[in-house]
DNA sequence: TTAAATTTTTAGGTAAATCTAAAAAAAATA
DNA sequence: TATTTTTTTTAGATTTACCTAAAAATTTAA
């Protein structure tokens, strides 16, 4: 790999493919705040590199050197939100950016004993599996919250949405990760949903359920 | 500031700045690996941003404005230089390559939570101060071993050259930071000093002996 | 103090990553 | 299936940081 930009979207593509077989131009656009006609020049590029298969007008795949690329670089990424939060006190809502720019810094030493300093971490402080240095990692068996029926009671042991708005205020309303939710109610008019968190009774909105990620430990 | 390769010019600059009054189009070109044309493309630019003083065919001279970024950009090297030392166990013939990198990550919160995670450390691993938030630093009273006369003793408190080759050979010699030295015989043929380190006598080369620094504890 | 050498600048061009506007292909809909 | 809409690509420019070659200014030396 080379630039930063390059990096970036590969690391796009690559999760935008956790979703989809064909990854559209214009999706890649929207992510990367570019214009459509900037993503077919770098998707051309990065087929002739062969980090993707790309057909005309048919969006692009990844290919093995593709994924393994992006996730060297999700590694990277997850990596320094742990050292963020863990060893220099930032907020779960304060990482994305910083650890944006930190995951391109380019040293296989400095990850690996990054790695071993913080003792190989398995997650980040959204939840989300970190890759180890052969690119391996668990994939977690998450339900959305928003999916949950009535009864139904978990641990919150993700986010799908990393932007400090929502983050600040998942922490407002103590809906941290680890933390035990039971569903007691999912109200008709809006969608949203009443949970029972550390015996209290809170009602978060169905735009919040959708991005909290449980790992089920009882069904009704 | 904005741009990894205006940084580095500024930092060059800075650093070009310390021996001389009116740095050179060459000098810059040469330390920056590119050619003096594009040098001239690049101070003008940093001109007109008001980083540095141009005067055609005259060379620069660092700007308060300019000055204070350079001071931030070695504030962040040094940094990074002391966490890869201290907590990643980095060798101080391996960090330079890796905080050149580093020291772009634009987060100023980034780096004063870095400074307190390390202490507060007032030099990197190569003896050199490191600025405060302020930009202020204790200016260091070095002297060149080369410049000791015999009898002269002290200790190694810094280094002028941060080649891995160099350092490397330093640490194989056990002229690390610290330890105390005294001047036993120069050699008239090539120069080579004769020193007195940890009750060993070890003779270096002129080569040598120009880049390291010592804070005299006694002079003849 | 003129000539030679060195340093620096200008002129014109290249590659990377972007853009706008317009054309072409594919998908959706009537 | 023909038409409309959406998606994607092409064509042609722009900006940043470079480059080479040649011209201009400065410095050194005869």
């Amino acid at each position: 790999m080379q630039s930063f930009t390059e990096e970036n979207y590969l690391k796009i593509i690559y999760h935008l493919a956790e979703n989809t077989n064909n990854v559209q131009t214009n999706a890649i656009a929207e992510q990367m705040q570019t214009k459509p006609a900037s993503v077919t020049d770098m998707i051309k590029k990065l087929a002739d590199k062969g980090f993707i298969d790309y057909v005309k007008y048919q969006g692009v795949t990844m290919t093995e050197k593709g994924r393994n690329a992006a996730i060297d670089i999700v590694r990277k990424h997850r990596l320094w939100e742990v050292f963020l939060v863990d060893k220099l006190n930032f907020k779960w809502d304060e990482v994305h950016d910083v650890a944006e720019e930190l995951e391109h810094i380019k040293s296989t030493a400095l990850i690996e004993r990054l790695d071993e300093f913080l003792g190989f971490p398995k997650s980040d402080p959204h939840g989300d599996p970190i890759p180890d240095k052969n690119g391996r990692f668990a994939k977690t068996q998450f339900t959305k919250l928003i999916e949950l029926k009535i009864g139904d009671s978990g641990t919150i042991t993700g986010v799908s949405q990393h932007s400090s708005a929502f983050l600040k205020h998942l922490e407002k309303l103590g809906l941290t990760l680890g933390k035990q939710i039971q569903i007691n109610d999912v109200t008709d008019f809006d969608g949203s949903v009443e949970i029972v968190i550390s015996d209290k009774q809170i009602n978060i909105s169905r735009e919040v359920a959708k991005h909290i990620l449980i790992s089920s430990n009882g069904k009704n």
